[in-house]
DNA sequence: CGAGGCATTGACAACCGTCAATTAAGGTGG
DNA sequence: CCACCTTAATTGACGGTTGTCAATGCCTCG
C-alpha cells in the first residue's frame, strides 16, 4: 500500500492473498499482544478477536534506528509486536525529544488515521517487529464494533494520561525525579507484559534514551543514575535496567499512583456501551469514592 | 446527574424537561462554538448539528478559579462556551502545571468519558461558561454518527498534537522560546475564534498562567516578557496579550508550522468514512506532498 | 482610600548543559 | 584469540540559565 513504499525495511509476508491460511495465522499472532492488552480490562468475544486480526496488513522487521514513519510523511498505523519503538521530534538544533516509548502491544498513532502527514517520526530503538494495520478497515471497525471502539478509546486515554504525566514531569520535576519517574513507568509497563523479572528489564533502554525522553543531557542522566546506583535504588547500564528499591524510587518520583490506568474503564461506562439501546435506563457513570 | 452534585457553581437551566423548547434553544446556542469548530474542516448536515445539540445536558457559569472537576473525582464532559478554562495538576509541593488551555468551542476530556476518576483538575481561569454533555448520549452518538465520530477523532488529534508540542517545548526549548511558542499558539487559537484583533487578545491570560503552562517561574516569565516588550516583539500585561511582530515571535519559538492541524482531516480519510461500504474500492489514504 | 492580585527588579545560588578526556563493553575481522 | 573500532557511560571543570527570596510599584475593584 501507498504509505509504506519508501520503507527500506524487510517486509515480511508481503504477497499474501486474502483468505490465504498462513496469512491468517500471521495476523492472529501479530495482534496477539494487542488482544492481551485489551484483555487486561475487557473480555473479548472470538468475533472481536477476529475483527482485530482482520486489521492486519503485513508486518516488518526493523533495524535499530530504522524509521517506521518520517516527520512530515504519511503516518503508518502500526502495532508493536516485538522490541521497543519511539515517537520523536528533532529540533532545528538537532536535539531529540522522545514523545513516548511504545512497547509490544502498543498502538502507534491511532488518531493519525485521519491525517495526511505526521508531525513526528517513529523510530525503532533496536531491532523490533511491527504489524501494519489497514487504515480503511480500522475506520470501518470503529463503526461496526462499539465495544472494540470503546477499548481503543480506553487505550487512547491511557496514552493521553502518559503524555500528561510527561508534561508534569518535564515542567515541574527536577532531573532526579524525572529519571525515577521514567524508570518506574518502564518497570511497570514491562512487568505488565511479563518482560521484567525481579525488577530487571533487559530491553534496549539506554541512558541516552532516558535523556531524550526527559529533556536532559546524557551526561546528567549518567550522574543521576550513578547516584541511584550508589544509593541502592536503581541501576541502568547498557540496555539493562534494574530497580533495586521500588518504594524509594516511587518516593523520589512523586508519582501519581495509577496514572497508567491499568484498571480499565469503569464498569458503568462499559455497561453503557453494551446497553445504549435503552436510553431511559437507570444507568449512570458514577463517581469514584 | 451524579457527577456534578458537588459543584458549587450556579447551574443554569437546571430543571428543563425533554422536548421543552427553551432548552432546545439553549442547547443549540451552547453547542454553537463546537459546531463552528467542526465546520472549519467538515460540512455538517442539519441532522448532525441536531445530534450535537442533543448531547447538551445543562450549563453553568464559573467564577474565576472555580473547578469543573477536582483531581481524583469523576470527570465531567464539558464544552467551553465562554472564557478560558484549563486542565491542571498540582504537585506535592503545591506548584501548578497547566496541561492545556481550553478556549470556547474546546471539548474537555473527551476520552475520559469512560473513566471513573480524573487524574487532573479542570479550573476556570476567570469567569467562564461551560455546557455539560451527557456521557451516555455521547457514547451513543459515537456509534450512530460515523462522521461526527470522525470529527471528534480529528479534534482529539489536534489536542494530542498540542500536547506533543508542549512536551517538545518543555523538554528542549529555553524559556524565551517557550514563551514565544505559547504566545503564538494563543494568538492563533484566539484568532481562529474571532477573539483577536490586530494581534491583541484580551482574554484572561496572565504571566502566571504562562508560567504555570510552561514550567517556568512567574518571575522569569516577567523577565522574558519585558525583553520581548523592549524588542517590540510582544507584550503581556494584566490580561492583555499583544503580538507586535508575529514573524519574529515565530522565529524565536522554533515552531512546527501547522501543528494546530487546522487544515482538517485528509479528504481521502473523510472519503473512506463516507464510503467504507465498498471495501475493495481504489481509495487510499495518501501521503502529503 | 485601602486591599489584594499582578508585575517588576535585583541579588544570589542551584541546577544542569557543554566541553573534553577517559574508561568500559561489545562486535568485527583478521 | 587478539587488534581494532564503535557505542555507551563516566568524571571533572566551568558557565549559563533559571529558580528563589525579597522589596517595590501599579492597577483594579470594592
Amino acid at each position: 500500500m501507498a504509505p509504506r513504499q519508501q520503507s527500506t525495511s524487510r517486509r515480511l509476508d508481503a504477497g499474501a492473498s486474502p483468505g490465504f491460511r498462513p496469512r491468517d495465522r500471521a495476523a492472529a499472532a501479530a495482534v496477539g499482544p494487542l488482544v492481551a492488552k485489551v484483555a487486561r480490562f475487557m473480555r473479548l468475544t472470538k468475533a472481536e478477536v477476529g475483527a482485530l486480526a482482520d486489521l492486519f496488513d503485513g508486518e516488518a522487521m526493523l533495524d535499530a534506528h530504522e524509521a517506521v514513519t518520517h516527520e512530515g510523511h504519511a503516518p503508518a498505523m502500526v502495532l508493536v509486536t516485538q522490541g521497543v519503538i519511539c515517537r520523536l521530534r528533532v529540533g532545528p538544533d538537532g536535539r531529540r525529544q522522545i514523545l513516548d516509548l511504545l512497547l509490544p502491544g502498543d498502538l502507534c498513532d491511532q488518531h493519525l488515521v485521519l491525517a495526511a502527514a505526521s508531525d513526528h517520526a517513529v523510530i525503532a530503538l533496536a531491532t523490533a517487529r511491527v504489524a501494519y494495520l489497514s487504515k480503511r478497515r480500522f475506520l470501518r471497525m470503529l463503526c461496526e464494533q462499539p465495544r472494540l471502539s470503546a477499548a481503543l478509546r480506553w487505550i487512547a486515554l491511557q496514552d493521553d494520561a502518559m503524555l500528561r504525566e510527561r508534561i508534569v514531569a518535564l515542567g515541574r520535576r527536577d532531573a532526579a525525579q524525572r529519571v525515577a519517574y521514567l524508570l518506574c513507568e518502564l518497570l511497570w509497563r514491562f512487568e505488565a507484559l511479563g518482560l521484567a523479572h525481579d525488577g530487571i528489564v533487559e530491553e534496549t533502554i539506554t541512558q541516552s534514551t532516558v535523556a531524550d525522553a526527559l529533556g536532559l543531557s546524557p551526561v546528567h542522566v549518567s550522574r543521576i543514575v550513578s547516584r541511584f546506583r550508589a544509593q541502592g535504588v536503581a541501576d541502568l547500564r547498557r540496555t539493562r535496567l534494574q530497580v533495586l528499591d521500588l518504594g524509594r524510587l516511587q518516593a523520589i518520583a512523586w508519582l501519581t499512583p495509577g496514572y497508567l490506568h491499568y484498571e480499565g474503564p469503569s464498569a458503568a461506562a462499559l455497561g453503557l456501551i453494551e446497553r445504549w439501546q435503552d436510553d431511559a435506563g437507570p444507568i449512570a457513570v458514577r463517581s469514584a469514592p
